[in-house]
DNA sequence: CTGGGGAAGGGGCCC
DNA sequence: TGGGCCCCTTCCCCA
């Protein structure tokens, strides 16, 4: 344990201010105190509490706590500091030795383990790495224990080699052996069910590295003896981690850090650097180890930095080849602005070998480095996912709640659907990633004219138009074909919302003229958009935003709203996600999509510590606790804290999201919209009306509809419960007022389904 | 078993 | 770059 005595010595150590804390420790009047500090913080890293950085090594993620590392060496210190996911290299420190580190940074234990165990570190390599980490105790420790095992000689040997040039034994030199443990399973079947073993007390920290108090890593190297222990950090990562997280399993998917700094993921190295730089020399001599000297040790360092990485060199095929090809990135290549930090999205292999692959796209994220994103990459990707997939993967990937099936490994439908994102494909854009698993949607469904990412299916006619599924063979065609809807939403006469091309960001919606697009929104489908802005692609708008996209009718009031917007029609999304692939446009929206692979929930209620990934979350969790539903449906006065469950509520209201017109059924049924607001030209037609007609009609109707409950349930299928409760029988019922169905309709198109539940 | 509501997760995207 | 809002979806509970 680190006692009164180590922090004292980390006192003098790193020189804080107030040499008074000598003092102040030697007055401490509960003996304890440091202990049960210690202990506290301990238990706080393995349930992952309060847990402020993440350290990377190789494939193995650890939580822990900034003041923790930065109290425990200058070098961390210097890493920590200004970002909240560091990368050591796995070259210099291996998962099973920094764990040892990281244990013995938080208990004062130094876990030798067995040193005839293939998967325990040894205090050699421990030694290697704390004079790396410059982990001055820890290093005297191990000089201590080897010494007394007879085993220390003064030279740099393993600790300092890549572990890819440490022999398959793992003994280099006949003595230190580094053992890099295959990276493991972490995660015990069952375990997202919430158990929530205690923290281990004070004298469980055992200086055992395999035992349950290592929570703090998100996936780390655990022994092949035996399934590991359930950790809360561990049930606090979402299943949609791309992650096994089965019992007995390896961890086959690709382990990527990440930073979830406010800052973009970049430069870390340069920091690195910086601070080294920044480092007065005599405050660095002075803890360097005497494995290595300072300048030894910081060239080292730099000389890794420099080459471009902290690993990669000693990763020459990890590297695909990086041609860049695509237009997009060529561009923002070459003109520096739309870099790409993330690797082309890294599939799991069952190949050994491959796993190194993941490596350095953990590096090249976090160092921000411009990345070649390419075509090619993208198909190796689609290649790795192709013949990557196996039936375990595809187990593990359709295990995962709802939304990393994207992936969809086994249908290939990453290949083609991961970069494109099923509605990537037909050039909607708007992710429906959640259902689509990865499959294209159906065209129409939603969708923009341009529809790019699925050439094959049109042939030569790769712009289509989604409203009439018409295929042309240049966006200029396109367009002209486009500006024939827009002049029909122009005409009064025209068919109404036929394209639903507006100028409010949101993809049309195709479903129907009386769909549910605006349900939600609680204004007439034709009045105006959700936005409040006008529908119409042309017009007044334009001068307000006057920068359109040249591939679909949207338009932005400046340029880098536009660029940004443009990235929905890229081909390739720039910006991938390093754990699971899952490619973005936008980076804010994978650093969010990142926080929730690492559960890392920065939102607490006050009232139920409930944890959010968002502000706006907590916002409206914060609603069942004060009570307040200010979303309130116009039919029946139902009151909803969220927005959304309205929105899912009215779609209720309007028969599943049929909208007005002859359901599936063959009965009329009213939208909810169009019971409100004059009903739209295509639902007059589809009933044989007159527009003016159909929402003079539907106008008495609403009058009903709001005047009175009766009426409301006139309009709705009422239940024999609601009739009883109104006091009437299903006969009395169909006196209640409704409007005239037409005589044009057929006579099974007349009956308004009243009783039937919707 | 089914449907509706509550609550929450996640992604898109404009600002 | 993040906030905010929208949308879709899922899960759970209950009637």
């Amino acid at each position: 344990m680190i006692m009164k005595g180590d922090l004292e010595r980390m006192a003098e150590e790193f020189g804080h201010p107030g040499g008074g804390l000598k003092t102040m420790l030697d007055a401490m009047e509960v003996p304890s105190h440091a202990r049960h500090l210690l202990l506290q913080l301990n238990t706080q890293r393995t349930k992952g509490f309060l847990c402020d950085v993440i350290i990377v090594v190789q494939n193995a993620l650890f939580r822990a706590h900034k003041n923790i590392l930065a109290a425990s060496s200058l070098y961390l210190k210097s890493l920590v500091v200004h970002d909240n996911l560091i990368n050591l290299d796995h070259e210099m420190v291996s998962p099973g030795v920094f764990r040892v580190i990281l244990d013995y940074i938080y208990t004062g234990r130094l876990s030798e383990g067995d040193p005839t165990s293939p998967t325990e570190p040894n205090i050699g390599a421990v030694l290697a790495a704390a004079s790396y980490l410059q982990l001055l105790d820890l290093v005297a420790l191990c000089k201590k224990k080897l010494k007394r095992t007879g085993k220390y000689h003064l030279r740099p040997t393993a600790g300092f080699l890549p572990y890819s040039k440490i022999g398959p034994s793992g003994v280099v030199g006949g003595r230190l052996r580094v053992s890099t443990p295959v990276i493991q399973p972490c995660f015990p079947s069952g375990v997202m069910g919430g158990h929530t073993p205690r923290g281990p007390q004070l004298d469980e920290l055992q200086p055992h590295p395999l035992l349950p108090h290592h929570a703090g890593e998100l996936f780390a190297p655990v022994s092949t003896q035996g399934p590991q222990p359930y950790t809360p950090t561990q049930a606090a990562l979402p299943p949609q981690t791309g992650l096994r997280l089965a019992s007995n399993d390896r961890i086959c998917s690709p382990i990527y850090g990440l930073d979830l700094s406010k800052k973009s993921p970049g430069s870390q190295s340069q920091q690195h650097l910086s601070h080294h730089d920044e480092e007065p020399e005599g405050e660095l001599s002075h803890r360097t180890s005497p494995m290595l000297s300072p300048r030894e040790s910081a060239g080292k360092m730099e000389a890794m930095h420099r080459a471009g990485s902290l690993t990669p060199h000693s990763f020459p095929l990890l590297n695909p080849p990086l041609a860049s090809h695509h237009p997009h990135l060529q561009r923002s290549n070459s003109q520096g602005q739309e870099p790409y930090p993330c690797p082309p999205s890294p599939e799991p292999s069952e190949e050994p070998g491959e796993r190194g692959r993941e490596v350095p796209s953990i590096y090249r994220w976090v160092k921000n480095e411009p990345m070649p994103y390419n075509v090619e990459d993208e198909d190796e990707d689609e290649d790795e996912e192709d013949s990557g997939g196996t039936a375990e993967q595809d187990k593990e990937v359709h295990h995962h709640k709802n939304g990393e099936e994207k992936l969809n490994l086994s249908e290939g439908g990453y290949g083609r659907g991961m970069n494109c994102d099923g509605e990537d494909e037909n050039g909607t854009g708007s992710e429906e990633t959640g259902s689509s698993e990865g499959r294209p949607s159906p065209p129409g469904a939603r969708g923009r004219y341009h529809m790019p990412y699925e050439p094959e299916s049109f042939g030569d006619n790769l712009y289509v138009c989604i409203p009439c599924d018409k295929g042309f063979p240049s966006s200029e065609q396109l367009n002209a074909h486009v500006e024939t809807h827009a002049e029909e939403e122009l005409n009064p006469g025209g068919e109404l919302d036929s394209s639903n091309s507006n100028s409010t960001g949101k993809p049309a919606n195709t479903n129907g003229p009386a769909s549910l697009n605006n349900t939600g929104s609680l204004h007439s489908p034709f009045l105006e958009s959700k936005s409040g802005q006008n529908l119409h692609p042309m017009g007044i708008g334009e001068m307000i935003r006057p920068y359109r996209c040249s591939s679909c009718e949207k338009s932005y009031k400046d340029p880098a709203t536009l660029r940004q917007h443009e990235k929905t029609h890229w081909l390739t999304r720039p910006y991938p996600c390093s754990i699971c692939g899952k490619k973005f446009t936008q980076r804010g929206t994978m650093t969010r999509h990142m926080r929730s692979h690492l559960g890392l929930k920065p939102f607490a209620c006050d009232a139920c510590g409930m944890r959010f990934t968002r502000q706006y979350r907590l916002t409206e969790h914060m609603r069942i606790h004060s009570g307040e539903k200010p979303y309130e449906c116009q039919v029946c006065g139902g009151k909803f804290a969220q927005q959304r469950n309205l929105i899912s509520h009215m779609k209720m209201h309007s028969s599943g999201g049929a909208g007005t017109g002859i359901g599936a059924d063959g009965k009329l049924k009213i939208d909810f919209c169009e019971s409100i607001y004059p009903l739209s030209k295509y639902a007059a037609e589809h009933l044989g009306l007159k527009q003016e007609k159909a929402s003079e009609l539907l106008a008495q109707a609403s009058q009903h509809l709001l005047a009175d409950a009766k009426a409301i349930e006139s309009l709705y299928p009422l239940s024999k419960l609601t009739a009883e409760h109104l006091g009437l029988t299903h006969d009395k019922m169909d006196v209640l007022p409704l409007p005239p169905i037409p005589q044009s309709l057929p006579a099974e198109a007349r009956t308004i389904d009243r009783y039937s539940p919707s």
